[in-house]
RNA sequence: GGGAGAGUGUCCCGAGUGGCAAAGGGGGCGGACUGUAAAUCCGCUGGCUUACGCCUUCGUAGGUUCGAGUCCUACCUCUCCCA
């Protein structure tokens, strides 16, 4: 299916990364011949970025493994603004000290994929704040804004959802395609940048900037953008128990990012594979075809490779571990999530509900008393019938903990100190 | 500026006659079945309480009433029509 001659739109279109690209051939054509910048941006709305921005990620990794450069470009001046692409609603208006706050959550995850610096081949991290914060609103409508049809505008997909079911759109956001077409234009201009990637709901806007670029530089841009990444069940990808699935180590434990791939559901299992970790095709190709209850396996492999690229090879082999002894010998694991309490509190006698709203299984006693009566909660691996009963020094396993668990997949240590 | 309509359980959609902790979905969580999968079926889905019960919730603030999501007044926001 791939007829591409460049090893960069080879190894992406063939591990599934492609959704549109603008001018294929000639795409890539640049990329076999030369050597090409290209950049993702990434808005600040979260103190971490979660499993939506794997995607984009992966693409700037594979970016420098084919021997181009990636740029990461933090959006520290566009969320100020608030893209409107694909949002019902309007954004909240971020302050600038959160978002100052997020960005720095943010920029740690690259160090992870990309390696910086100032070499030929190294990948570069920008600030669209840097150039956004200090336009000059006149000059900025006569150098930029004239090359923009309000009309056309008006007719981007973005613009359009939000006309066409009468929801607000402010002036503000209106804008958004427009900023986010001049960091096209800067790039290009600071780092000779002529490749934006991003998600399919990104190809307007792309397409924006692609046009400023002819217009004002008299350049041929590229736009290149990913599928919507969901489940084969249909459902938007990312969402745990515990809510998103965030790439910071202080927002989701290893343990927890392992088993939400560990859970892929079946018809899953291969497309993950080739997006979600850096394995061979054909060793992929050979999880891929196992059936039945060996797919679990490949789940495994998956969940082990995946962890492994973002929190580190021993993070996620200790995750796997935790769960073998979890799930495959029912035994206790010593790694799995803890919290602390003191020794007196429990001399004293800790209620159940007490206990696991501590834990953070549930979220009030309401919650656990309804959980017990349902049956899905469990202390050291026993049924919890009477929620009035209390957890007590006796309760302490030879390892010194009470394993307090919520349903099969989810387990709580409980340490005195 | 004038007229008409809408805002419901802080995840979303959405019914609601003056007695409502408020129908029904979706989503989520739990249980059964499995393979830590999917599909299916069942239960739960404001807070506190061992419990009788108490408290907080229907855009905001007042009012009528024994009692208000429901009626009245003002205000805010959004939509539509007229100017």
């Amino acid at each position: 299916m791939s007829a591409y001659k460049s090893e960069l739109l080879e190894v992406l279109s063939t591990r599934g990364y492609i959704h549109q690209v603008s001018e294929p051939e000639a795409l890539d054509a640049l990329a076999r011949a030369s050597k090409i910048t290209a950049y993702i941006g990434f808005d600040c709305t979260a103190p971490s970025l979660h499993i939506g921005s794997l995607v984009p990620i992966m693409m700037l990794y594979w970016m420098q493994q084919t021997g181009h450069r990636p740029i990461a470009l933090m959006g520290g001046g566009t969320t100020r603004v608030g893209d409107p692409s694909g949002k019902d609603d309007s954004r909240q208006i971020l302050t600038d000290e959160r978002i100052a706050e997020n960005l720095t959550g943010i920029r740690k995850v690259f160090a992870k994929f990309l390696k910086f610096g100032d070499g030929p081949g190294d990948a570069v991290m920008a600030n669209n704040a840097d150039w956004l914060n200090t336009l000059n609103y006149i000059d900025f409508l006569r150098d930029v804004g004239r090359h923009f049809s309000v009309n056309r505008m008006l007719s981007f997909d973005s613009v359009k959802l939000r006309l066409d079911r009468q929801q607000e759109l402010s002036f503000l956001e209106f804008n958004y395609m427009i900023l986010q077409a001049y960091d096209f234009v800067e790039l290009n201009k600071r780092y000779g940048c002529t490749l934006q990637m991003g998600g399919s709901d990104q190809w307007g806007n792309i397409v924006n900037g692609i046009d400023l670029g002819r217009r004002m530089l008299n350049a041929q841009l590229f736009a290149l953008t990913t599928p919507l990444i969901t489940t084969s069940s249909g459902a938007k990808m990312g969402k745990t128990a515990a809510g998103a699935v965030w790439l910071d180590a202080d927002m989701l434990s290893a343990y927890g990012f392992w088993q939400f791939w560990r859970n892929t559901e079946d018809g899953d299992v291969a497309r993950f594979l080739k997006l979600f970790t850096v394995l061979p095709l054909d060793e992929i190709a050979r999880l891929a075809a196992l059936k039945g209850q060996e797919i679990n396996d490949a789940k495994k492999v998956l969940a082990t490779e995946a962890t492994a690229l973002i929190h580190g090879r021993a993070a996620a082999e200790e995750a796997a571990e935790t769960a073998r002894r979890t799930f495959e010998e029912g035994a206790m694991a010593e790694t799995l999530p803890t919290i602390e309490v003191p020794q007196a509190e429990l001399a004293g006698g800790l209620g159940v509900l007490a206990a696991f709203v501590k834990a953070g299984l549930v979220k009030s006693n309401g919650e656990a008393r309804r959980q017990i009566q349902g049956g899905g909660i469990r202390v050291n691996d026993v049924a919890v019938t009477d929620e009035k009963s209390t957890l007590t020094p006796s309760q302490l396993t030879p390892e010194g903990v009470i394993k307090l668990s919520l349903g099969r997949k989810r387990h709580v240590l409980l340490k005195p100190v």
